[in-house]
DNA sequence: TATGAATGAGAATTCATTCAT
DNA sequence: TATGAATGAATTCTCATTCAT
């Protein structure tokens, strides 16, 4: 076997074994996942994990890791620096719920807030959120200099954004919810900016 | 002892308990939290606790149980039926901060979002939340039917607001904000009354 | 119970697990005991062991420092500081006969080279056979001071004492050598004392 | 390429295997051995090893028994008939002292009296150095009818001998001891024959 | 023939729970 | 009733060995 090939087959692998983790401990959590299972899931030997994760920890890292990044960049709002405030954060909505809807599974690591907490874990969690609020915060003082938006406590919208997010992953995930994305993302805005006086 | 001071006793030490429990669920989560742990806070053996508590998710339950009913007891908006939805928004908003300053025990067990979902425990939080989300959903059907909001869908405002509880509880605890609770409450409910556009 | 005689269980209990330890390491070897197979000797179940001795590592390390003392106390010849040089040879040599016949199981865990070797294990064993040799040599420089012995190498003594000693136990362990201690030791301190020249 | 040269690939690979092996258990031991890097250090591939060897104990096995018969060889007494037997135990001080300063992994192989009492291995250590004993025996017995030593008992001699030749490796590979070998050798030998009275 | 990815039996250890006192 | 010593099921991880290529 070629040696390209033979890195892929290695690849593939990796991948086979993350995609059946992100399914067990998406169904589970960390602690109520079994290796043996995510093994059986992946259709391999629970020795064979090992031969790509050190362990347990380590694997769970690399799926909590990637499933965030899929998420964020799906998200993708930086690049799109014409527009608006207001159309920004329709889509940071519509994505999100399509993201969510498209990906149950990766939305349930991603938004689960895991006990694990292994140290190097939670600092890099607590870093990814601030990061997260920080560039909210300064696309919103920004639209507050443009005039855009009136003079508020861009703290206080922070909240009222990434909590209304934090509120809508459950409700997809467990398809109480499964509405229409584009008008959602729109009332979600709408309210933030007109607000919901009669 | 008398039958009537025998049976404090018990209510006590059931109290002790879970108060103990309360404290270490909060800091360890349910899997890393220990019976041996909650017995040493509690100054008691480990095999008392089991006179009390038929198993560990047993007494999880009643401290998530209790912790989310002295939470909601603490928001207490229903008897307030005279205020005007601004005003409920508002103290929904107040009670909560002050509940996460003044119980970030109890903040804890109650928001962290634990993994533990054991299917009795799932369906009751689950039906907890619908509770919630009915009880929000009425209340704004009332002030749109009034006339005090403008006609939204009341699914969005459900999020927005539950949104921003469930953002509102972590800088809390990890100590990352202290500000003013009074101020905070009053610009959030400003947020979402007045909208944000300039 | 009172707490003196829980003391005491707590004691035997520790005991009892070590004299099983003794026991399977010495059949076994440290890499080949099961920890369930000392368990099983000690007649109590697998986690008892954990409630006495941290792990495994610590359990054969105590096992090990324990046979060793007892042993080296069996050999007992500083305090006989009137003895001469002759005698204290005899002396050993018959001590370390009749402390094999009689400990089998102990002779084995002492002389058994393992190879564990964990590296504060090895440090310590390092430490205690350069003690034994200094002893001796000490003992070997006052005697030739004294004109008791010639004018020889004390290291190379020191080997065919210690030498003797080590070549020693296993014929006693495997039973192969069942003679009588006295006369043994009695030939071997006249060999090294008179030599075997015709 | 021819059946020869095919023979003699073979036959240099498993010596490529035994050499590595060799230091593999000598600086780990035998349980702590890995299969991978004995592979490593011989630079094949893991599997490679089974096809020469059927397990890591028959490995083992065959690294043992040459290394002793390497030493044993060395010591090579046994065509020297026409000396004496204080010249044939110079000899034998001497050989094993040069061995172990020039072969340490070996020495250590031979020398290191592991656990893997496999009971085959066990029965064929045995009979090697019953063999060695009898050897030895045999040698002493026809030096005290030839009147070359006085009557002793040659197995307090053999003690004696065998001893001192077990307590000499372990310095010299641990790079304790480096002294000159001729005189050590010669030192051990006046000892024996000469003894130490004053 | 050589390989190394895959395997799974097996070992140490943990900890909720039991139960004799 | 209260206790904590004892327990063993359950879990992670290791590594000799196999076998498809």
């Amino acid at each position: 076997m070629s040696r390209m090939r033979e890195m892929d087959d290695k690849k593939a692998k990796r991948e086979l074994i993350l995609d059946a983790a992100v399914r067990v401990f998406s169904r589970r959590g960390y602690h109520e996942a079994r290796m043996e299972e995510i093994a059986l899931e992946a259709g391999i030997g629970k020795g064979t994990i090992y031969e790509y994760f050190d362990s347990k920890l380590t694997l769970f890292q690399e799926v909590l890791g990637r499933s965030r990044d899929i998420y964020y960049n799906s998200l993708a709002i930086e690049n799109e620096n014409s527009l608006s405030l207001r159309e920004k954060i329709r889509l940071v909505f519509l994505s999100h719920i399509r993201f969510c809807q498209e990906n149950k599974e990766l939305t349930r690591v991603v938004f689960w807030d895991t006990e694990i907490m292994d140290e190097e874990l939670k600092a890099w969690s607590y870093e990814k959120r601030k990061e997260k609020e920080r560039m909210l915060s300064e696309v919103i003082e920004k639209a507050m200099e443009a005039g855009e938006i009136r003079g508020i406590n861009p703290y206080a919208l922070t909240l009222v954004i990434t909590g209304a997010l934090g509120a809508l992953w459950l409700p997809i995930v467990l398809e109480e919810w499964s509405g229409d994305a584009e008008s959602l993302a729109g009332e979600l805005t709408d309210i933030i900016f007109e607000g919901i006086k009669g």
